[in-house]
DNA sequence: CCCTGTTTTAAACGCTTGTTTAAAATTGCT
DNA sequence: AGCAATTTTAAACAAGCGTTTAAAACAGGG
């Protein structure tokens, strides 16, 4: 009996199951599509992994594992808030300059209209347990901080991470660039967004704070 | 014989099949859902749109149109540029207010990987057509507004529209609220991402402008 | 009231889907 | 080498897919 194979048969059909997947969705791709693009049987995916479900689940929760952990380094460092949301954004654009589909994938995958939903409540609860919301908090009441709510920072920090990138084809198309133009352009993008974040979020000198706020 | 029908059956196969469509995608529907959601029998829906692709074409088409409409409106006015992208955001917010699938429906199906993609090349052109680029690039020169690149300001633009909309599902459940509740908070995200943008892009007083032109 | 054209239906088409089966090939061990 | 467990294969399964067919139901004008 072996207990231990070689593991490249497992490993290479989840290879391609992530690429597959990811490019494609759930519903937009088939069994055999992935056994093919693995080189081997579409029974073979079944063998390992039970079914297109279930191989979809394990390919899920990793991307939301990879998509998290670059997030969770940098907020659980000891730098000042500032800081952190600089790194949080140079990461985040490094990170996605190499996954480009990860947010979109999650995005549709999770507001998938089927009954078949992957339950994240788990995941999403360790960004919290980092603590930086709750720095926000102090250093808005210090008054270094912008008081909008929580949830607004972490949608200008996610819109203008994510966007360039899940809308990079509709953006292409209205500018008629090409990919090398566009690639080059998040470069000079993600300057800007930190820029105007940063400024909006701690705003130096005699700026009136609580401009939104009731 | 009769040439205007009722026209009620090939209006309420196209309302059903929109709603299926932009809730689960061209992949992720079935002829028979779109049939029965309209209430009728599969075979009409052939009779009337010769194939499920012909009906997605047409559903496509006019979501894209939906969507560009009111910006095209708001561009065409004869109003400050300021105003402009004042106007801009706030019916954008209401337009994806009632239609909050719509940006997430034509990323996806734009982006989709299997050759059945639909061209936009005209769609867009018009947008260039309003001669709102031109108009940034006047008031760049003029010193009115920050000089930055014209694919960064349609970024900005879109990026604090659109992934609120898209996102949705994400930031409910990493901030754990409801519905109703993130519906208010949208309204107030509004305000926050238009004071920020207009803020950035049209820099009052000694603000320094050229800041990441090279 | 039949006749002509249109709209709707039920049934079938061939094909692909996810999944299972059972036999073949391979492996590790003694 | 021989044996048992594991891995891989080809073939089949029912179910569902997009699409087509042919007949039924319906409409209005003579």
């Amino acid at each position: 009996m072996k207990l231990k194979t070689d593991s490249s048969t497992e490993d290479k059909i989840k290879e391609a199951a992530k690429q597959v997947f990811i490019a494609k969705g759930f519903s937009g791709c088939t069994s055999r599509e992935i056994a093919k693009a693995a080189g081997m049987n579409v029974a073979l995916v079944n063998y390992y992994f039970r079914s297109k479900s279930a191989l979809f689940k394990i390919i899920f929760e990793a991307a939301m594992g990879d998509f998290l952990l670059s997030m969770l380094e940098v907020f659980n460092t000891s730098l000042p808030l500032e800081e952190k949301l600089r790194n949080y954004l140079d990461r985040e654009y490094q990170f996605l300059t190499k996954y480009p589909e990860i947010p979109s994938f999650i995005i549709n995958e999770m507001g998938r209209k089927d009954g078949a939903n992957i339950d994240n409540t788990a995941v999403f609860k360790c960004i919290e347990h980092t603590g930086i919301f709750e720095e926000c908090k102090i250093e808005q009441k210090a008054g270094r901080m912008r008081e909008i709510d929580i949830t607004s920072i972490t949608l200008l920090m996610m819109s203008n991470c994510q966007f360039p990138f899940m809308g990079a084809a509709v953006i292409k198309q209205v500018h008629g660039i090409s990919d090398e133009q566009y690639e080059k352009q998040l470069v000079q993008h993600k300057q800007i967004v930190t820029e105007m974040l940063i400024g909006y979020l701690f705003p130096k000198s005699q700026t009136i704070l609580q401009t939104t706020k009731k």
